[in-house]
DNA sequence: AGCACGCCGACT
DNA sequence: GTCGGCGTGCTC
């Protein structure tokens, strides 16, 4: 572009409405400073201020009859971001079908897509002025042509200010339900149970949903030691607790022969400077993590930067424990995951974005958005884990967005599991990938055995235990030994029936019943986190009898309590009981001192916790859905129960595995019992392709809403179906629905979803585009989820 | 997300 | 006759 010429930007902008919209560049600047990843202010309809970045110089036409409005002002003199991030980011805005600024939107930490900041212009003998983004706008075009010269001579600068304190300090609840606060104290009462919904949150946050005139309770709370406020900045650098809780890393020095093929196979890929994905199956304990460490110095040693991701924070940790260990304190390792600080994220954010040396980033599937300049190695552990799918807001699959960086940087993909998802198994079996094997344990230990029970007839109102379940633990218990009880509902009841008029207490936003906490005195949806005190009337008949029905993991307890002997000790792991922080830790350390028997919980148990002492695992609910409509019900069933059978047993004595089912035909079981992988693979994928489901066809939700007040909506959802439904047709799409989704009402909205099946992602493209040109209703939210991991 | 435009009910 | 409710629609 010569000088002095006029020039267009394309420029996406970073807050709603997240469209790429075509502005003029003011000419003061130099034109080289408009590259593709530059932050820049711009105008926006009648007074609006926006941030938006550039995504294109010289390409960016003018749409006919639109007089282009100028470029505000530059927020940088480097763009932020690099060229590659950025295609990146276009690359997945094309598959899933959204706007650039609508990826943008969510991969950038908020702090860097907003208006923060002030433009300061030094004056002589004076005190500098501060110009806000808005007074920027105000001024006419000469005052800031008079301000872009300040600038470019460096008498002006663009001035990020630090947060405000409320943001900066962090609420922590100390102590559990029920409180020694006063009845009347409601104010407190609800900063109380907010913090226990929401965890630890921003004294900001709190401010903003209970109202300034909360301060005052929350000074009482602090100052009666209900909870505690501290500085973000030192929780962010505290060293994470419960390290002392892993198990030993495994050793990186003595590989095995495997292990060592493994490596080279990695190592060579890394060399040949094409890209190419590994998968590396290998049972637990088979020393994977090992495996990956020696990857992350190879890669680093040859100059490039590495990715390790795990699906959960507690083994992203373990991880950054390990490569800490075995690559010393001076490595340059960076850690990143969803939960932590606003101010954090975007302090990482900046300086990967700036740094040029190679390094590691251990982290979530959110890290790997981070603007990391070359990557040449990413590592995904567990890759079977849904997890690594986003299923909410911006739609995407960790590993599709991994895969595209390595091919981008030529570099390689490694993706690590004991139980393969059933697509990359095929994948690596018909050649698309290497298959890597890692056959035996290296540590020892022997596989559990695994028993069915089968629940069909039996009588579970006492307990959901069965006679059978039952006395094991009973003898376990007696022995002295330790066991685990998976269940996955929290909570006390899942129902409450009220026995006067036959009804359960709902949730009034949900179309779901309300769950009974007992320790919180409270019945609790767990979808919207709404929740009512209890007892309370029957808002239907203002009866007073309830029957809580079903049984959670709150219940269990108490009924374990109640029957087991007093000095065995219950211990409950779930997300209530771990509100308080480190208090997963300290329950965790106390079942494995030994000063509990039995530990009762959900999920949050099957992974990656190493319980040496444990010789009985009882899965209560092992159908776990085995019957829903999602095609991938079994596989999710086969990993969790192999993962959840590995907890028994995994020190010297040998463990026993009691599965409840209803189910004890299915065929799946023979298969879990005996850990077969490959015998369960060649059952699923033949059902697959017999059925048409992936890896032989690509599925996709259309997901609508609506409120639930507004009376066109039902007319609406059919006219778009219908528009789906004929498109699809011209495309050989089998289009099923719309049905409405198994919770059909959530947060007061009516939510139905089409079913797509489809040969091809582009088919879907195509027929999605189609529905949005058919101009969807403002209240209609229509989104698209393409390999939807909940088809609920 | 904002903000303007626009088309119907209770006021000076 | 006007002020103002918030239901659609656009933002280069």
């Amino acid at each position: 572009m010569p000088e002095g010429r006029l020039m267009n930007l394309s420029v996406a902008l970073l807050s709603p409405p997240y469209t790429t919209l075509t502005y003029a560049a003011p000419e003061v600047f130099p034109s080289s400073l408009w590259q593709e990843g530059l932050r820049v202010l711009v105008p926006l309809g009648t007074g609006m201020v926006r941030a938006g970045m550039v995504l294109g110089a010289a390409d960016a036409e003018a749409p006919v009859g639109v007089r282009l409005k100028q470029v505000l002002w530059p927020m940088e003199r480097v763009p932020l971001c690099r060229a590659t991030w950025l295609s990146m980011i276009r690359e997945l805005a094309i598959r899933q079908m959204v706007s650039p600024g609508q990826v943008l939107g969510t991969v950038l930490p908020a702090s860097l897509r907003g208006l923060r900041g002030r433009l300061r212009r030094s004056r002589e003998g004076d005190k500098p002025e501060m110009i806000a983004p808005g007074a920027l706008q105000r001024m006419d075009v000469a005052q800031r042509e008079r301000l872009a010269q300040d600038w470019l001579e460096g008498r002006a600068d663009w001035l990020v200010p630090h947060a405000d304190a409320a943001s900066s300090e962090l609420c922590v609840l100390l102590k559990e339900p029920p409180w020694p606060v006063r009845p009347a104290a409601a104010r407190q009462l609800a900063i109380l149970e907010y913090l226990l919904e929401h965890g630890t949150v921003t004294r900001r946050e709190l401010l903003n949903e209970q109202g300034p005139q909360s301060t005052p309770a929350l000074a009482t709370l602090v100052r009666n030691g209900l909870v505690s406020i501290r500085q973000q900045e030192a929780a962010d650098d505290e060293p994470e607790p419960g390290m002392a809780l892993l198990p030993p890393p495994e050793a990186p020095f003595a590989l095995s022969e495997a292990q060592r093929a493994a490596l080279a196979r990695c190592v060579d890929a890394m060399d040949t400077g094409r890209p190419s994905t590994k998968l590396v199956y290998g049972v637990t304990g088979s020393g994977k993590t090992a495996l990956y460490i020696e990857l992350v110095r190879a890669c680093l040693e040859r100059g490039r930067s590495a990715f390790l991701l795990a699906p959960e924070v507690a083994l992203a940790l373990k991880l950054r424990r390990d490569v800490r260990q075995a690559l010393g304190e001076s490595a340059p390792l960076f850690f990143f995951h969803g939960y932590q600080s606003a101010g954090h994220k975007e302090r990482l954010f900046c300086e990967l974005a700036r740094r040029e040396a190679p390094c590691v980033v251990v982290g979530t599937r959110s890290a790997l958005f981070l603007p990391l300049d070359n990557p040449g190695l990413i590592i995904l552990d567990e890759e079977h884990d849904s997890s690594f799918k986003q299923d909410e807001g911006l739609t995407y699959q960790a590993k599709e967005v991994a895969w595209f960086r390595a091919k981008q940087g030529n570099g390689l993909l490694v993706l690590g599991s004991a139980t393969p998802d059933i697509k990359t198994y095929h994948a690596a079996l018909t050649g698309q990938v290497e298959l890597l094997t890692l056959p035996e344990r290296v540590g020892g230990g022997t596989l559990p055995e695994v028993r069915l029970v089968n629940i069909r007839n039996a009588d579970l109102s006492e307990s959901l235990l069965a006679p059978e379940s039952l006395k094991a633990l009973k003898e376990t218990v007696k022995a002295g030994e330790q066991a685990v009880i998976l269940l996955n509902r929290r909570g006390y009841a899942p129902l409450m029936y009220c026995l006067d008029c036959g009804t359960a207490a709902r949730c009034p936003h949900c179309d779901i019943g309300l769950t009974y906490h007992k320790g919180r005195e409270r019945l609790v949806c767990h979808y919207c986190g709404y929740s009512v005190p209890f007892p309370m009337l029957c808002p239907t008949c203002k009866g007073m009898h309830f029957l809580p029905m079903g049984q959670g993991t709150e219940r269990l307890e108490e009924f374990l309590t109640g029957i087991l002997p007093e000095d065995c000790g219950v211990l409950r792991l779930d997300r209530d009981s771990t509100r308080c922080p480190g208090r997963m830790e300290s329950i965790l350390e106390e079942f494995t001192a030994h000063r509990a028997q039995v530990l009762v919980g959900t999920q949050m148990l099957s992974k990656g916790h190493h319980f040496p002492d444990v010789t009985l695992a009882i899965v209560a609910d092992g159908d776990l859905g085995l019957n829903t409509p999602d095609y991938r019900a079994c596989e999710r069933t086969f990993q969790l129960l192999v993962q959840s059978a590995g907890r028994a047993g995994r020190g010297e004595k040998p463990g026993k595995v009691f599965i409840q089912t209803r189910d004890p035909g299915h065929y799946c079981w023979d298969f879990i019992r005996w850990g077969d992988y490959p015998g369960f693979y060649e059952h699923e994928i033949a059902l697959r392709q017999k059925r048409r489901y992936p890896p032989f066809a690509r599925l996709a939700l259309v997901r609508l809403a609506f409120p639930l007040d507004w009376e066109g909506g039902s007319a609406e959802l059919a006219r778009l179906a219908a528009v789906l439904r004929e498109n699809g047709k011209a495309e050989g799409i089998t289009v099923l629905g719309p049905a409405p989704a198994p919770l059909s009402v959530l947060r007061g909205r009516k939510r139905a979803q089409c079913l797509l099946k489809a040969a091809s992602w582009n088919a879907i493209r195509k027929v999605y585009a189609a529905l949005m040109a058919a101009k969807p209703h403002a209240s209609m939210i229509v989104r698209l989820d393409m390999d939807p991991v909940n088809m609920l």
